[in-house]
RNA sequence: CGGGAUGUAGCGCAGCUUGGUUAGCGCACCUGCUUUGGGAGCAGGGGGUCGAGAGUUCGAAUCUCUCCAUCCCGACCA
């Protein structure tokens, strides 16, 4: 595992520089790199299937919450845009705007957006005529533009992937429920079941709540260096958005009250919090779950009837539901297909040379923990389903004890400002408030999010004895 | 917006101070042979309007001016 002495290092250290860890991995694993306007990215072919791997699960999840796709424009009308003032005044610094088009300057320009609550929740005010058309629940997979000064390859770039939900609902009680909802059964369940990254569950205080919304909910990762990444968020957005559009309903009594809508998204984010979050100084660490290789066989030399084997265990593999992939290119040598295929963070792989074979057996080593293993060649791909599930919980189990060991229960605010220097610190929201909470922000930490003492989630940011977590963050 | 720096092959860099053959090195790439149990070795080869423009000069990657781009720090914003 580690370089040989005198070899220089394939990436960075991550001890030594953390973002140019990011940068080489970026590189070297093929993920991503920058597009030829400042602030874009082109996610690469490996990049992407870890993307569109995150898009079916996630997928699959918010159908079984209930909502359907559909897909919006990515014009809005400048107009349109102002109409919700709150909503307007946190996103205008970074919108794109189209002043000409088809040879001319347009009498009015075009917004390329930023979100989508306006469009969807105006189309939302027609289709809703009575409360038997709610709730009404929609998902969007698209693109959305917001002009960034500071990027960095996905987690902030001026344009990114994204999902975005809206819904509408009779009740404020229907609609907070929902919110809840996707944050657990959504969020937090993909996150913590398929990226294998622990998150605090919460709720933002008012300074960091979402432009419009009445209350944001949020998952909070912690990353290898000890900083926190906002993986995804779940809005409230009481009846801010179904007044502006006039968004009413017929109900069971002939009174016609407005309804009460969400807003909840996650992005291309997730990658970056992926690599961040358990990559390691020999590159990318993919859970099973998302790998778009779970299992690479490597012919270690093309002696005998090692390709045959490896052939054959790959097609035993793949019959099993196993994303399995045959590496046989020994024109390369070895060592340099087994590097690269850890820094791609391929979880297992089977590795097939004469010696294993002359023993009738192969070695399976793990990309989690760097182990290797002997099995037989007729069982090793009955066994491996098996592995990919240590794999997986043991990549969750590791982040989780990385977090817990870097979260400092801590008393003021000079103490959360020391604490998030390496990691979190859990403070009483009660000590820090509106005021501790400037002075976080004041030296680039802030909070990310409060929970309560039994770690569920608050509804207001005023419920006593919460609790504060408290980091630095990307 | 202010301060500082950097632009030379796909990537990373040297050369510039003191102008002078054909602009060089490492990695990557191509060909051949030998290799292959953790980044292969040897030999040969391809690839550059030296960020752009103007100027000085017999001659500019090198000196001067202007512009453009990128990065870092600060400010602003959240």
């Amino acid at each position: 595992m580690a370089p040989k002495a005198g070899k220089a290092p394939i990436l960075t250290p991550q001890s030594e520089d953390f973002p140019q860890w990011y940068q080489d991995v970026l590189n070297k694993a093929e993920l991503a790199e920058s597009g030829l306007v400042r602030g874009t990215m082109v996610i690469r072919p490996y990049g992407y299937a870890i993307w569109e791997h995150m898009q079916s699960q996630m997928d699959q999840r918010i159908k079984a919450a209930g909502a359907v796709n559909a897909y919006f424009p990515l014009f809005i009308p400048e107009s349109f845009l102002k109409r919700e003032a709150e909503h307007v005044e946190g996103f205008s610094p970074e919108l794109a705007v189209v002043t000409h088009a088809g040879g001319k300057q347009l009498d009015e320009p075009v917004v390329v957006r930023p979100t989508s609550e306006m469009v969807i929740n105006h189309y939302f005010a027609k289709w809703i005529q009575s409360y038997r058309d709610l709730p009404m629940l929609v998902n969007q997979w698209a693109n959305v533009v917001r002009w960034e000064l500071r990027p960095r390859i996905f987690l902030r770039t001026t344009e990114f992937l994204w999902q975005e939900g809206h819904t509408a609902h009779a009740t404020e009680a229907e609609a907070r429920s929902y919110a809840q909802r996707i944050l657990h059964e959504v969020y937090a369940d993909f996150m913590e079941r398929v990226l294998a990254i622990p998150v605090y569950v919460g709720a933002k205080t008012r300074r960091e709540r979402f432009a419009g919304a009445t209350f944001t909910y949020c998952l909070e990762g912690m990353m290898r260096d000890g900083k926190s990444l906002q993986l995804g968020t779940s809005h409230e957005l009481g009846q801010n958005f179904s007044r502006v559009f006039d968004m009413t309903f017929l109900d069971e009594n002939g009174a016609r009250p407005l309804a009460w809508t969400t807003s909840w998204g996650t992005s291309t984010r997730m990658v970056g919090g992926l690599i961040m979050a358990h990559g390691d100084d020999a590159g990318l660490v993919v859970p099973p779950s998302i790998a778009p290789n779970q299992v690479v066989v490597l012919v270690v030399k093309d002696e005998g009837d090692a390709v045959e084997i490896a052939r054959r265990i790959t097609a035993d593999l793949t019959g099993r539901g196993v994303r399995a992939l045959l590496d046989d290119k020994v024109s390369s040598s070895f060592g340099r297909r087994a590097t690269d295929w850890e820094l791609k963070g391929v979880p297992v792989r089977v590795e097939i040379g004469p010696r294993d074979l002359a023993e009738g057996i192969v070695t399976v080593a793990r990309r989690d923990d760097g182990t290797k293993v002997s099995l037989a060649v007729d069982e090793v791909a009955a066994a491996l389903p098996g592995i990919l599930d240590a794999v997986q919980q043991s990549i969750f189990d590791r982040a989780l004890a990385r977090r817990e060991e870097r979260t400092v229960e801590v008393a003021d605010v000079a103490q959360a400002l020391e604490a998030a220097q390496t990691g979190f610190a859990r403070a009483p929201w009660s000590v820090i408030g509106e005021a501790g909470e400037a002075e976080l922000n004041r030296s680039a930490v802030s909070v990310r999010c409060l929970l309560r003492s039994d770690g569920t989630v608050p509804e207001s940011q005023d419920e006593p004895d919460l609790v504060a977590i408290i980091g630095r963050s990307y």
